[in-house]
DNA sequence: GTGAGATTGTTGACGCGTCAACTAAAAATT
DNA sequence: AATTTTTAGTTGACGCGTCAACAATCTCAC
């Protein structure tokens, strides 16, 4: 395990990402108008059955800065992808809820992005390579968290 | 080799990669004063014999946008790392130069890159693992290639 | 209850990344 | 040689991400 193997290695993974990553939005973006981080907001509050998050919730879901998730909503209030609400339990919270044209966006979009990542990724990949992703995953994470 | 596989190891490849990367990148800017880009700009110039590189030619090595390289060599002339100097083969040409200055803190920067890269990454994979992250890297970029 | 400190969120500044429009020079076509 | 096309680079607008400063509310010790 020589450092060059390491860095070979590590290079290799940036590339994927970049490469990966950059098709899968291009075509999300393409098709629907969504960025990454519009897709991830309202992924997670179209997981919610009332289709509704508190704005700590979502931010602990996605593990964003505060001020990246305030500017993030602020763009897609302006859209008309969810309103803020206020929150009668606690003052200093702001309820998020996605409305009628963000729930009709995200549902054609989770098909698309479904279908780039099968495509690009999933198809590619067998079960022992989805699998070892997995462990290297929790190994880096591991290391992560306990620093 | 379910659809749910692939959005759990979609998921861990993405975990891992943005607290990864945030991580190493966070360090190098503590230590540093230099952001991702400013990094890969510097090494790319600094694994020239003279330092130096056309610009279309740094394009390419980074494979990134025109506009993208252009802006950032605007900031870091602005910051003294580097200079354009014009080229006489090609009207159209631009030459980027790393200066004493730039040379200095790139040498600085990649031991500390190697170093976090190395503890995070490279010490937690075994020789199988670096080799698995190779393959898959080799089969989406082929995929992605291939389109 | 009151005051200290923690929690939730917004704002502004600045670096980063993409797109589209533009300039200028080289290359290819005629 | 003149025109067209391609190539190299810049610029401006706008979305994205972080940091630091700020405001408002809640919690808890007292």
């Amino acid at each position: 395990m020589s450092s060059a193997d390491v860095t070979h290695a590590w290079g290799a993974f940036q590339r994927m990402r970049t490469q990966l990553a950059g098709r899968i939005y291009r075509e999300l973006a393409r098709s629907t108008g969504l960025s990454e981080p519009d897709f991830e907001v309202l992924f997670t509050l179209d997981a919610e059955p009332d289709k509704t998050l508190r704005s700590i919730d979502l931010r602990c879901a996605l593990d964003w800065e505060k001020s990246r998730l305030s500017h993030q909503l602020r763009r897609m209030t302006e859209r008309g992808l969810v309103t803020r609400e206020t929150c009668t339990t606690d003052g200093r919270s702001t309820i998020i809820v996605l409305t009628a044209a963000g729930i009709e966006t995200i549902t054609a979009a989770r098909s698309c992005h479904e279908a780039a990542v099968s495509r690009y990724f999933g198809e590619v990949l067998n079960t022992e390579q989805l699998a070892a992703i997995n462990q290297i995953a929790t190994l880096v994470l591991d290391r992560l968290a306990t620093d």
